[in-house]
DNA sequence: TCGGTAGTATTACCGCGGTAGTTGTCCCGA
DNA sequence: TCGGGACAACTACCGCGGTAATACTACCGA
């Protein structure tokens, strides 16, 4: 399921997914008291929901008359496609600098560097295995 | 100029800012020309160029009756935005996360893994010594 | 002088994200 | 039995990215 299918979500719907991600299925109500900050009308969020079902983002089903939705795709999948999304349109691609470029610009602390070179290490030793 | 301000660029306008970015100044045809792929109308540019102006992200003077368009936002300043956006916005601002993430999902070579970790070395020293 | 050519200006249209009001329906409690 | 509450369905509207046709204008060459 899913394959290269690039995910361009707006800023609602990927808030949406992350909340049934987190919470499991829902009723519109439910989503909407997750929804962090500005708080829309109950309306705003069940038309977004029908919305994404349509283009597959969501599912649900009927259950004492209420709609209760989950999540129809892969958190993997989409933060995937969406960080290569940036990668590709904004750095051509380039992992190495993509990372140089957040590195250069963004606060780190010394423990989230020790991290990285951790997983640094472990990427190079799981190449070498194959 | 162009405090935290977020860019949220389209696929076009990103691939034209590139095209400036690159070539310097130039007219609506040579942009044009210079858009790899897809070949638009002369007018789908030109138009975009106009939008692009109203938002502020390009510059046009006359030279001859025609338009010569420049940049006027930092290339530095639009992919760190877009960076920014998909780090907040995907990973909850976690740097760590999302390298992480990008290094799982994508293909990487010896070569690119040993510039990570020289740039992390570097980023390493650089904030000791502040 | 006149017509083509190059270029800008104007206008239009689609799809989608986002936001929400209004209407319809069903059930439950007074 | 009837009215209100919960909830879905329908409809509408804005802004923007993208795409382009058509109209206008000015210049250049035959």
């Amino acid at each position: 399921m899913s394959e290269g299918s690039s995910f361009r979500l707006g800023d609602l719907q990927l808030r949406i997914l992350r909340v049934l991600w987190r919470w499991g299925p829902l009723g519109v109500g439910e989503v909407r008291d997750r929804l962090d900050g500005s708080d829309l009308a109950y309306t705003t969020v069940a038309t977004m929901l029908r919305k994404m079902e349509d283009r597959g983002l969501v599912d649900h089903e009927t259950e004492e008359r209420r709609f209760i939705y989950r999540p129809a795709v892969d958190q993997d999948d989409v933060t995937r496609s969406m960080a290569d999304d940036l990668v590709d349109r904004v750095f051509e691609g380039s992992l190495a600098r993509t990372v140089s470029h957040l590195l250069q610009t963004r606060e780190v602390d010394e423990s989230e560097l020790a991290q990285l070179e951790r997983m640094i290490r472990e990427r190079k030793s799981k190449k070498r295995k194959r």
